[in-house]
DNA sequence: CTGAAAGCGCTTACAG
DNA sequence: CTGAAAGCGCTTACAG
C-alpha cells in the first residue's frame, strides 16, 4: 500500500525532474490550482472569464498564476474546449509580394488577440486549396481567412457552415461566412481616368488572369472610363496577361510588335507593369517620355521602381487587419461590420500629359 | 437504470447528429477501431508504425479508415503523445522579400513530411523574438526553425536543449541544434571581384546593419577582394546601410554629395541596390553606362529591375528546404549532413567594363 | 460562487 | 502480437 502510493506520488516528481533536466517548466492548471488552494474548474473559468468567481480566489489564483509562471496549453485547451485559438489562413503562395502585407495586417491583428495564424498555400489550384483546407481542419481551426483563391462559392458557403470563414475578393453571403472585397471596378476606372486626363486616348490595357472576378473587374474599370469618356474601344489594345512580370514583358512585346499606336498602358497588377516597363526598356522606349505606364495594386517594389510607378493603391495591410477583425468578430458572435478602404491612385512617376 | 443507458448512449448519437448537421464527420479512432474490431490501441499503432501488427488486422484496419475517411486529429495526438507535428519557424517578418522564398521552401517540405509550420514573426527585436519563442513552445511545436534573427547563441543553445533547432544564419554547435550558414563573405567577395574584372577600382559599399553577421561577412568579403587585387582600400567609399531600400538611396546621395570619385557600387542587399539605383537616377546617372551596380541576393525583383541587376544569387528556396530536411532529420533523431550552395555571382545587365 | 467528475481523441507503458 | 487502463492538460455540464 505504502508502496503504491510512493510509486502514485513519484510519478509526479520524476516528471517534473525531467522537465527541469530539459530546461523547461511545464506548468499545469493543475499546479496553479494547488498553490492557489482552489479547484482546477475555478482555474479555468477564472482564466476564460466563464463565470463569476469570488474576488479572494481570483487573487490567489493570479498570484499563483505569477508565480509559477503559468501559461495555459493550447493543445489541451483545444481537445478539452473545442478552441484551439488558431485560425488557418489560406493564401496561394506564402512567398507573394502581394499577399505578403495582408499576411502580416493577419499575423498581427490575431496574435495581439491571443490567436496565432495557421498559413498553408493553395498554390493557385483548387485541388491544392481543399488539401489545405483539410490539414486546417484536421488541426481544429477555430476559423479560417481564404484570401481569393479558386474555391468555388459553394464551397466556402459550405465549409461556413461548420465554421466561421472570412473570404476576401468576392462578394458572398452566407450563414457564418463574412466576404470582404476590393472595389477593383473603381480602381480600374480610377488608373484609366488619369491617364485619360493627361490626353491620353490609345490606351493599352494588360490584364490579369481573367478568370478571376479581380481581373475581370480591373478590365470593366478601363473600359467604363474609356466610354464615359467617348473613347472607342480597340480590341487590339487588349492583351492578355496572368499577373506575372513575365506576361507584362511579353504583353509588350506583341503590342509593339502589332504595330497598333498607343501612349499609354495600364498593366493590371504591378508585376505586369514592371515586366512592361522592362519590355518598353529594351525596345529603347523610355517611361514616361515615350509611354505613360500604371499599374494597380501599389506594391512595395513600386515606390522604388524606376521610374517610381503610378498605381491604385490597394490596402493590403488593411486587408489583413480587416480580414483578422471580422474573423474575431464572428468568434465573438457577432456580425462584422468592416469594409475596405475606397481605392486611391497615387501619382508618382511613370505617367506624363500627352504632348 | 435503464433511463440511464438511455441518456448514456443518447450522447453519442447527439453528437454525431450535430456534427452531421455541420456537414463534418469527426471520425475518430475509437470508430475505426469498432469498425475494424480491433482495439484502439492497435489502430495507434498502426498509424503510428509503432509495433508490428498481424496482417489481417492490419488490412481491416486500413480498410475502415479508408471507408470512414477517418484523419487523425492532431490535437489529441499533441496532447496524449507528446508529438504535435507542426514545427515552428521563427522568421522576422513574414513578407519580407527576401524571406519569403525560404518560407515557401520550409512550408512545402514540411507539408510533405506530414508536418505544419508555425510562422511567427520576431520584427528584428530579440524581445519579440523571445515572445514569439514563447508561443511557439506553449502550442507545443515538435522543433523550432530559426531563420537568422537577434536572439543570442547563449539563447538558441539553451532553447535546444528542450526542443530540436535549426538555425540559419550563423555557425553554432550544440546538442539538439544544427546551423545552416550562407557563404557570405565568399558572395561580397565574388560580387567584387567582378567589378574588379570589369575594371573598376573605386568601387562603393552599401552596408548593411553591421550588427548583422552577414552584413559584416559580406563587407569583410568586399575588402578581401579589394586588397587581393592591390586596390587601396577608401573609407569615403564605404556607406552606411540598413538593408532597406530607403536606406540605399540615402547612401548613394551622401556619396554624390561626399564629391568622392566612384565608378561602381556594391549594394549588400538588392534592396538598397534598388534604392541606390532609384539615387543614380534622380541624379540622372545611367545603370551601368556611368555606374555599375551590383546587388545581393538576387530577390524575385533583381531579374525585372531596370536594368536587371547584377548580383550574388542566394538559394534561399534552398535555404528553406535545407533548413525543414534539416529538422526533420533531427527529429528522426539523426545527425543532418546538410549544406548551403556555394554563392554564385548573377550577372545581368547593370554592369559594364569601365571605358 | 465552486467542486468533483467525466470527457475531448489520442498514446503508451503494463500485462498478457 | 494485442487489449484494458491510465493519462496528456484542459473545459464543462452537473450538482450543490
Amino acid at each position: 500500500m505504502k508502496n503504491q502510493k510512493e510509486a502514485g506520488r513519484a510519478a509526479r516528481p520524476g516528471r517534473k525532474a525531467v522537465a527541469a533536466a530539459r530546461g523547461e517548466g511545464p506548468v499545469t492548471l493543475a499546479m496553479v490550482a494547488r498553490a492557489a488552494g482552489v479547484s482546477p474548474s475555478t482555474v479555468s473559468r477564472i482564466l476564460n472569464g466563464t463565470a463569476v468567481v469570488a474576488k479572494e480566489k481570483r487573487d490567489a489564483v493570479d498570484a499563483a498564476i505569477d508565480s509559477l509562471g503559468f501559461v495555459p496549453n493550447p493543445v489541451a485547451r483545444g481537445l478539452a474546449g473545442g478552441r484551439t485559438l488558431s485560425i488557418g489562413v489560406l493564401t496561394q503562395s506564402i512567398d507573394s509580394p502581394f499577399y505578403g502585407g495582408a499576411l502580416g495586417g493577419i499575423e498581427d491583428t490575431l496574435t495581439a488577440a491571443g490567436y496565432s495564424p495557421l498559413f498553408v498555400s493553395g498554390h493557385w489550384s483548387a485541388a491544392h486549396e481543399a488539401r489545405s483546407i483539410e490539414v486546417l481542419r484536421s488541426r481544429r481551426v477555430d476559423g479560417i481567412i481564404v484570401l481569393t483563391g479558386r474555391l468555388s462559392d459553394a464551397a466556402l458557403t459550405a465549409l461556413a457552415t461548420s465554421l466561421p470563414v472570412v473570404v476576401t475578393g468576392r462578394k458572398l453571403k452566407a450563414p457564418g461566412l463574412f466576404s470582404l472585397s476590393f472595389d477593383n471596378f473603381e480602381g480600374g476606372r480610377l488608373a484609366t481616368h488619369h491617364l485619360l486626363q493627361l490626353g491620353h486616348r490609345r490606351i493599352a490595357f494588360i490584364t490579369g488572369d481573367t478568370r478571376h472576378p479581380d481581373a475581370k473587374e480591373r478590365l470593366r474599370g478601363y473600359r467604363a472610363a474609356l466610354e464615359a469618356a467617348g473613347v472607342a474601344h480597340d480590341a487590339a489594345l487588349v492583351l492578355p496577361g496572368d499577373y506575372t512580370e513575365q506576361s507584362g514583358q511579353v504583353a509588350v512585346e506583341r503590342l509593339l510588335d502589332s504595330g497598333a499606336p498607343f501612349s499609354a498602358i495600364f498593366a493590371a497588377n504591378d508585376q505586369m507593369a514592371f515586366g512592361a516597363a522592362l519590355g518598353l526598356h529594351r525596345r529603347r522606349l523610355r517611361v514616361p517620355q515615350d509611354v505613360s505606364l500604371v499599374g494597380f495594386d501599389d506594391v512595395a517594389g513600386a515606390l522604388f521602381s524606376i521610374p517610381p510607378l503610378s498605381t491604385v493603391h490597394h490596402p493590403v495591410v488593411e486587408l489583413g487587419q480587416i480580414a483578422a477583425r471580422a474573423m474575431l468578430a464572428l468568434l465573438a458572435g457577432e456580425t462584422p461590420a468592416l469594409a475596405l478602404p475606397a481605392p486611391r491612385f497615387i501619382v508618382r512617376e511613370s505617367t506624363r500629359a500627352l504632348a
